[in-house]
DNA sequence: GACTCGTGGCA
DNA sequence: TTGCCAAGAGT
């Protein structure tokens, strides 16, 4: 391959060649594109219904997490309506171990507004989508392209490691983000005169792009001999794909400590209580629990922060649990109480019944160190 | 722009 | 063990 055929980003490439590397993703996408549960099969178009529970679902996390929980839902609740019907607290239980909590009441909120103000159907365009709680710039361009068939330009993190690939953007993340969207878009075929009812598969484009990114264009180890796209990619031909995107230097995790309460009634029941509505864990169910700080807790304080008065036994070992921007090291203290004192601290669980309660991983860590503790 | 906000898998 | 990363959004 001769020089200079590489993609430049300091220009957009000319609509003839957007065109041919555009069909030429399409091919590839049709070959070995990926098949999962939310997504359609051959030219029918998926339920947006679908295609919305599938995105926010999959908002920073994984394929294979996301799977489960999918089928989960769209069982529970088929259709929008009977999401938005549903209590959040059931939302929130049903979401438990997926993680940023704020998804599920956002998406909650969202199916409400759904229901009351566009008669249970989801609009078709990126703007008024971009408007719904829950859906931000990503998502609100991958429904109207997957779900409508809409000219949107999609990039999340998969999109952005290819198009910095692509075009050579040294430039360090989050400084490049408006460079990679721009460069992203100019990968578009051009307007038709409407911008939907073309011939062109918007959605597929974007769902192959992100599955070149998840697939081929690999954080490490970049798999160019196999990738449709390697004898455009300005990375390549520098010679620096495998290190694109940069980064820049990210905050250190410090670590906070807490101590929950682990409190048994008479009849062996365990106290539970719900999470305030917003925040980390929001409106989820836990442990009681002190502050989770930097600095220790006393026992006497800790005492202090516990929801009833008990005659508290620490047990050996924490639980070690690491959240997005800090680690936490949880101590666990035994503890009996009449249910008479523990009155609005929360609610009892039979001990056979914890299982079934959605808590959220660190909850779960918890309990299983109480409970291996009890042997 | 900088923070906050979970979890599991992998090198 | 540690850090990185994954179909980001809200504040």
């Amino acid at each position: 391959m001769s020089k200079g055929t590489t993609l430049d980003r300091r220009r957009s490439p000319a609509p003839r060649r957007v065109g041919l590397l555009a069909r030429r993703l399409l091919a590839w996408y049709d070959r070995h594109g990926r098949v999962l549960p939310w997504r359609a099969r051959g030219a029918e178009r998926p339920e947006p219904y679908r295609v919305w529970l599938s995105e926010i679902m999959l908002q920073q996390t994984t394929v294979a997490t996301v799977g489960p929980y999918f089928r989960a839902f769209l069982q529970r609740w088929p259709t929008v309506a009977d999401l938005a019907a549903a209590p959040v607290e059931a939302v929130l239980d049903a979401w438990a171990g997926l993680g940023y909590y704020a998804r599920a009441r956002n998406m909650h909120r969202c199916a409400q507004v759904i229901r009351a103000d566009f008669a249970g159907v989801f609009p078709d365009d990126e703007a008024r989508l971009r408007q719904l709680p829950g859906i931000g710039p990503y998502t609100a361009a991958a429904i109207a392209a997957i779900a409508f068939g809409r000219r949107a330009s999609v990039v999340d993190g998969n999109v952005e490691r290819v198009i910095a690939r692509l075009f050579a953007v040294e430039t360090p993340l989050p400084a490049a983000k408006a460079e990679v969207r721009a460069l992203a878009a100019g990968l578009l075929p051009a307007d038709s005169p409407k911008d939907f009812h073309t011939d062109f598969r918007y959605g597929d484009f974007a769902q192959a792009m992100m599955d070149l990114g998840a697939t081929v264009c690999l954080p490490r180890g970049p798999r160019c001999d196999v990738c449709p796209l390697a004898k455009d990619c300005a990375g390549r031909a520098a010679g620096i794909a495998d290190t694109l995107p940069r980064q820049a230097a990210k905050a250190l995790r410090p670590t906070r400590r807490g101590v929950a309460f682990w409190i048994e009634g008479p009849d062996g029941a365990v106290l539970l209580r719900r999470r305030p509505p917003r925040g980390l864990l929001g409106g989820m169910l836990e442990l009681p629990s002190t502050d989770w700080r930097e600095t220790d807790w006393p026992p006497a304080e800790a005492r202090a922060a516990a929801p009833v008065s008990a005659d508290w036994r620490p047990l050996p070992g924490v639980v070690r649990h690491t959240f997005t921007h800090f680690h936490l090291e949880l101590a666990v203290w035994v503890g009996t109480a009449a249910k008479g004192d523990a009155t609005n601290a929360g609610l009892w669980v039979r001990r056979d019944q914890l299982g079934d309660l959605g808590l959220p991983t660190l909850m779960r860590k918890a309990v299983a160190h109480a409970e291996a503790a009890e042997d």
